[in-house]
DNA sequence: GTGAGTTTAATACAAGTGTTTTAAACGTAT
DNA sequence: ATACGTTTAAAACACTTGTATTAAACTCAC
C-alpha cells in the first residue's frame, strides 16, 4: 500500500489531484463527492482512499499541490519590473488579480479554491493565508505605502489595501448577482480590462486624496 | 394535513421558519440538515415535511418569509431623511450595511442568508435580486449620481456603486482571512464605525475625483 | 518465468441524509 | 361526551456518502 507524501508520478495520483482541485473549487469541500472526483479522474472509487487515506487527506494534498505550484497564484509578472512607479504597479496588480479571478479557463481552479477557502474556511486556511495571501497583501501594502507617502499609519494602509482587493474579489464571488442586476454585463477579456481600469482609477483617486488629507493634518 | 401558504400561527411553523433561517444562513442550504433545524426549533423531525412538503419547500418559505419582513433588510432608516445631502446619505448607507453584515447578533440571519445566496446561488436568487438587492442598489446609484453630478454615464455609476458595496461585502465574507491577517482586528460596534468612516471617505474621494475628471473631459 | 510488492477494480459496509408511514395526542364543534 | 380534522410524535425506509475489504491485474527485479 502506498503512503506518505512523496510524489510518485503514478498517473492516477496526478489525475486525482487535478480532478479534485477542479471539483473542490467548483462545489466546495462538503458538496464535492469522492465518486464525482474519481469519475472525472477516470480512477477507481477506492483510489482516493489508497493514495490519500481519506477525503480530508485528498483535500490537504490538493492544497499542498496548489501551494507547490504557487507561482500560478502568485506570478512574478504581477508586479511589473520592480523599478516601475507605484501607479503602474497598482494597475498591474489589479489587472492580474482580476484576470485570475474572472477568467473562465479550465485550469484556474487554483484561485477559485483559495477564494472558496476565504469564504468558507477549513483548518487549512491558516497555511493558505500565511503562504499565499500574506505575500500578496504585503506587496499591495508596499505599493500603497508608496502612494500614500511617508506620513501615514499602518491602519490606513491596511484599510486601503482591503478596499482595493475587496473590489476585485467582489466581481468574482458575486458574479451571479451582477449578471442578474445587469444582464448586459459580460466578463470577456476586454471587460476585465475595463474593470481593471476603473478599480485602479477609483482606488488611486481615493488613496491620493487620503494622502493629501493626512499631509494636511500633520502640517 | 396542513398545506398551502397561508400563515397559520401554529407556533411550530413560525419556530421552524426562524430556526431554518438561522441554520441555512449559517451552514448553507446543502450542509444544513432538517434534523438540525427541527432540533433548534424544538419540533419533530417530520414537521418540516408536514408544513413545507420538503426541505426545498422550507427553504423557499424562508426566503419568502425573509422578503415579507423585508423592512429588516431594507430599513427606512437607511437613507436618513430624504432631504439629507448625498454625502451623509452615502455614509448612512454604508454604516447601515456594514452593521447588518458584521453584527454578531442572533436575529440577523436575514442578510447573511442573502449574502450566501449571492455567493452560492440557488434558483431563488432571482427573486432575491429583484425584490431585495435591486432596490438597495438603485438607492445607492441615485446617491452616486447625485455625487457625480449630471454629466456622467450609466456605466460609471454602476462601477462606482459596485465599488462601494464590494468594500462592505468583503468584510462580511472574508472575515476569516482578515482575522488571520490582522489578529488584532476586531469587529465591535466601534470598529464597524471606523470601518464605515473609512469606506465612506475612500469612496467619496474616488467619486468626487471621477466627477471632476468627467467634467473636465466634457468641457 | 516466478514471485513479492504495487496498483487497480469491484463490492460491501456503516453512518447520515431527506422522506414516508403509522399511530398517538390534541382541539373543537356538535 | 363524542367524533372528526389537525397537529405532534416515533420509527422506518430509501438513498447517498465516505470508507473498508477483498481479490484480481500489473510491474519488475531475480
Amino acid at each position: 500500500m502506498k503512503t506518505g507524501t512523496e510524489a510518485s508520478s503514478s498517473g492516477t495520483e496526478q489525475r486525482l489531484l487535478e480532478a479534485a482541485g477542479e471539483v473542490f473549487a467548483e462545489y466546495g469541500y462538503r458538496a464535492a463527492t469522492v465518486r464525482q472526483i474519481c469519475e472525472k479522474a477516470k480512477a477507481n472509487l477506492a483510489s482516493v482512499n489508497y493514495y490519500f487515506g481519506d477525503k480530508d487527506g485528498l483535500y490537504l494534498a490538493v492544497l499542498r499541490y496548489l501551494h507547490t505550484n504557487a507561482t500560478d497564484i502568485y506570478p512574478p509578472s504581477l508586479g511589473l519590473q520592480p523599478g516601475a512607479n507605484a501607479e503602474d504597479r497598482l494597475h498591474a496588480f489589479i489587472r492580474s488579480l482580476l484576470h485570475r479571478l474572472l477568467s473562465e479557463g479550465r485550469p484556474n481552479w487554483h484561485i477559485k479554491l483559495a477564494a472558496r477557502e476565504l469564504i468558507e474556511p477549513t483548518p487549512a486556511l491558516d497555511v493558505i493565508v500565511d503562504e499565499a495571501i500574506r505575500p500578496l497583501s504585503q506587496e499591495l501594502e508596499s505599493i500603497i505605502v508608496e502612494l500614500l507617502g511617508l506620513e501615514t499609519n499602518d491602519e490606513i494602509v491596511r484599510l486601503c489595501m482591503l478596499s482595493v482587493v475587496s473590489q476585485c474579489g467582489f466581481y468574482h464571488h458575486s458574479r451571479a448577482v451582477i449578471s442578474r442586476l445587469y444582464p448586459a454585463q459580460n466578463f470577456g477579456a476586454a471587460d476585465i480590462e475595463r474593470l481593471a481600469r476603473h478599480v485602479t482609477q477609483f482606488s488611486l483617486s481615493a488613496i491620493k486624496s487620503l494622502s493629501m488629507k493626512t499631509k494636511a493634518e500633520t502640517e
